[in-house]
DNA sequence: CGACACTCCTGATGGC
DNA sequence: TGCCATCAGGAGTGTC
């Protein structure tokens, strides 16, 4: 499942082959990936623009176009985009056709989106109505974290899922962060110590930069625009690892559910 | 505010 | 071996 890290390695991968480049036809196969609006239309307000840049903000990935046109994708759960491909993949939703490059956004489930924000206020408007603070930036801090805690009895697991409260966070790092701070997934956000929010907001940042690190995590579905895959999966301390021994004392690691999600 | 159900969707999994 | 029910979950919405 895409999470910021996932996200920002397609973006890395992706950004110089396709700044500077002009969006020649964007096909939409799935009229769903961009509902309501009509594919007919997204594609008229994005072809034949510059891609000035290709951004991230939490999960989305936001192609920012000239004219101030926003293209903001969404992977969801099995969402990939690829880069040149043999032929034409399975799944494939959404084709990108930029100079000598296709892209393909490929998606199994169909959960992936496509939308658009035209002007910078109502990019800013789509954004700060959906995320909270990015986790590089220093708007997300031990202090920040800690009063944004103070307002949640929510377990801290559903705190950290929550978008609006940190964003780019899903299970993987939600679990992996908690483990690193030692905060158990269940406790009230309102009742993390000052020291703990300060060790998880530690373990957030770390987590999430481990995962850039390694180049993402793939569990089924996550590879870069060139079809590798990512290798932190083989760090994970206790994401997916039920019943292996514990880095931290050696008993076997337990599931349950939090927040709807195994945990 | 929060818990929970429901929706979207389909490949993978497990039971029989 | 084959069929069917169940599960997984990011985000949005709605109910209580």
């Amino acid at each position: 499942m895409p999470e910021l890290p996932e996200v920002e390695t397609i973006r890395r991968n992706l950004a110089p082959h396709v700044e500077g480049r002009r969006v020649e036809s964007l096909e939409i196969l799935d009229a769903r990936w961009c509902r309501p609006i009509a594919p007919a239309e997204l594609s008229a307000a994005v072809e034949g623009r510059m891609v000035e840049r290709l951004s991230r903000r939490g999960k989305y990935l936001i192609w920012e176009l000239e004219g101030d046109v926003f293209l903001l994708a969404h992977l969801r759960m099995t969402g990939t985009l690829l880069l040149d491909p043999a032929g034409a993949p399975p799944h494939t939703r959404v084709w990108w056709r930029l100079g000598e490059h296709r892209l393909a956004f490929v998606d199994p489930r169909r959960f992936g989106t496509g939308e658009l924000a035209l002007g910078p206020e109502a990019l800013e408007a789509f954004l700060a109505r959906r995320l909270g603070p990015e986790p590089f930036s220093e708007a997300f801090n031990a202090a920040s974290l800690h009063a944004s805690t103070r307002a949640s009895r929510a377990p801290i697991k559903a705190f950290l899922l929550d978008q609006r409260k940190v964003a780019g966070v899903g299970n993987i790092y939600a679990d992996e962060a908690l483990f690193r701070a030692g905060v158990h997934p269940l406790r009230p956000a309102n009742r993390l110590t000052r020291k703990q929010t300060e060790e998880l907001h530690g373990a957030v940042v770390a987590s999430l930069q481990a995962g850039i690190d390694a180049k993402g995590a793939t569990i089924d579905d996550f590879r870069d625009p060139y079809g590798v895959q990512g290798s932190f999966q083989d760090q994970f301390l206790v994401h997916l690892r039920e019943g292996e021994p514990c880095p931290a004392c050696g008993r076997a690691v337990r599931k349950q559910r939090a927040a709807g999600r195994g945990t």
